[in-house]
DNA sequence: TTTTTGGTGGAAAGCGTTTTCCATCCGTCA
DNA sequence: TGACGGATGGAAAACGCTTTCCACCAAAAA
């Protein structure tokens, strides 16, 4: 039936592989294969189809392509928002290893929602993205299990996959790839140089019931305490979310209340840590001689506070999600679940407690 | 002829309409308009369609109903990196704005590498973008006016848009929309502030001959020493990328020649803010009791810097740049040009000059 | 001279949708 | 009772490409 001209609102045409066809008086066929890579055609057939396509300033149509079967391949990440730094960073990995694996990278971002995240992996599904890459910290009840449950085998059915990154696992009948963050190590490891070093009283910025993140973070603290069989005073961790104001907040209500009850801090992240730096300069408290801080994530304020840090590889964890996912696809069996290690950076923000 | 059929590696395969309708009892038609809205059907048919989709976990193949012609329109946005704050902000506006016009937004990188940009935009065209968004930072010279030229016309040619955002633009003759930034505004307004506090050797960090960014904002800072008739010192013009590491280390050499031949600091963005900050420290001066300093971008780093600095609305030039090319898109004529505004944000790095 | 062979390139099917026509079917009105 | 009209849904073309067959032609082999 006639359709509807393909034509854009401005009134131009893309030139299509027939015209190019007709221009160089070869056939589609021949177009086509010229085009797509080492057919030997004669040098002047070749010739002549290069300057048609120069001429018309052809391009293929990506979905015609796709539809007959060599489609670009892509890989989707979904994430809650570009500007979080830590996710910044994932996608960057991500990104990198798309384009080293020869695919292209959809980004898609959530806000957070639930709603857009469902409708964002609807989205890949028809878009035929051989991986669809969930990132980002969530609360881990009932519905997300469900939920995730749905996506992977939604996906798995037309033969793609969905990979969780830094999201709790979901499970050995569920088909999807899991790449975590080892929060509790790095935890441990930067409360234990705060313990080292003397602390005893550690206040602990951030923690989040429900929140995978927050909860990995809290539990190496603890582990810690308990290795250094040093009493674990609950009114020592304070609950907030993870972002600089809140870091802010949470130190500044705790000095509210009169001299500081603690020697350090370690804050569940950089931004926090920021916060709370600002909010104890303010009340003239100084960093490191009289209280000692550490943070988690090196991400850029670490740098500006020279803070002592557990450095996370979130670029690593993107690029290892592209190479399982991709992997994984090919040889198929059990979902991979691996977990990216983290090591403290030692700067300048926790020094040996003052015996006053 | 019979095509390798439509088998992913694992063996699964994605249902199609054709299955549904099947299932259904109906034709593919019936199904097709059943899904895509409103087709007055009756209940029972309608019920019948939903459960086969439902039973079948039937999602649309995006290729072949873009190929139909009834594509999800998406915008393509291509940066250097999502890794740099002020690009991901920039990123985050188009996505936001992309999704409100109920578009798919398309994040390509390409590390500053022209080749990569190229191709970048060959396979936005292919993808059938609307609009194809540049930004960032480019050294303005003949090759870039002629690159840009080549891409604006080859994506008019098939009914999109190029958008540069934060780029020189590129005269009346070419169909790009332009957003820019008022860079020396900007820069302008913070010079104004460390010179009516006082100050007139103010040492400029950043600069970087060829760069539009660093261009415009070296330009503002010139014009306000002349709009308050203090002379202009080329010595105090340091060379520098924008960068962390670059302002500590322009810093650190300008220390290092003896004691500081300036009062105040105007870095050209806060990263070099942060580095030029850590380095006068390390050097025995405070800021800003001894020295006074302002950045330029009004990201994370000022809040932890306590930085006075220009902010600039990196999301409202993602979403402006959205807008207007679609805008356009509709409309024609000539494309628009516009510059987004700054304003200053008085924290606490910038103190009236000590007449010692 | 006839047959084979290898290099070239054309015709057409098929990818999975949407959409334009049509063909029913049922109830209504004259 | 026959014609008409609205509601419903089917058949098939079209979207632009890739790729499988095939056909053709020249040169080499028989």
């Amino acid at each position: 039936m006639a359709r509807r001209a393909n034509v854009p609102a401005n009134g131009r045409r893309r030139s299509t592989i027939r015209e190019v066809a007709d221009r160089a008086g070869v056939s589609v066929a021949t177009v086509s294969r010229i085009l797509s890579g080492d057919y030997p055609a004669s040098p002047t057939t070749r010739k002549r189809v290069m300057l048609a396509v120069e001429e018309l300033d052809y391009v293929a149509n990506a979905h015609a392509r796709a539809l007959a079967g060599t489609s670009a391949k892509s890989v989707a990440i979904v994430l809650n928002s570009v500007i979080s730094p830590a996710y910044a960073h994932v996608a960057q990995g991500v990104e990198a290893q798309t384009a080293a694996e020869g695919r292209l990278c959809l980004i898609g971002t959530t806000g957070g929602d639930p709603e857009r995240e469902l409708a964002m992996v609807q989205f890949m599904r028809e878009q035929h993205a051989e991986a669809v890459i969930l990132v980002g910290n969530v609360v881990a009840d009932e519905t997300y299990h469900k939920r995730m449950s749905r996506y992977a085998h939604g996906l798995a059915a037309i033969g793609s996959r969905l990979v969780l990154c830094g999201r709790p696992p979901l499970g050995p009948d569920v088909p999807a790839v899991v790449v975590e963050y080892d929060h509790a190590g790095g935890a441990f490891a930067a409360t234990s140089h705060l313990l080292s070093a003397g602390h005893e009283r550690i206040l602990c910025l951030g923690s989040r019931p429900g929140y995978s993140t927050a909860e990995g973070r809290v539990a190496g603290y603890r582990r810690a305490l308990a290795a250094h069989r040093v009493p674990h005073d609950p009114a020592l961790e304070v609950e907030g979310m993870m972002e600089w104001h809140e870091g802010y907040r949470m130190m500044k209500e705790r000095l509210a209340t009169g001299a500081p009850d603690f020697t350090a801090v370690f804050a569940l992240n950089d931004l926090i840590a920021g916060g709370a730096v600002r909010a104890l300069t303010e009340e003239g408290l100084r960093v490191p001689d009289d209280v000692s801080i550490v943070g988690f994530d090196d991400l850029q304020p670490s740098l500006d506070l020279d803070l002592t840090t557990v450095h996370l590889s979130h670029e690593e964890v993107g690029r290892t999600a592209v190479r399982l996912a991709l992997e994984h696809e090919a040889r198929g069996g059990t979902p991979p679940h691996v977990t990216i290690g983290t090591h403290l950076v030692i700067r300048n923000s926790a020094r040996p407690r003052r015996m006053s």
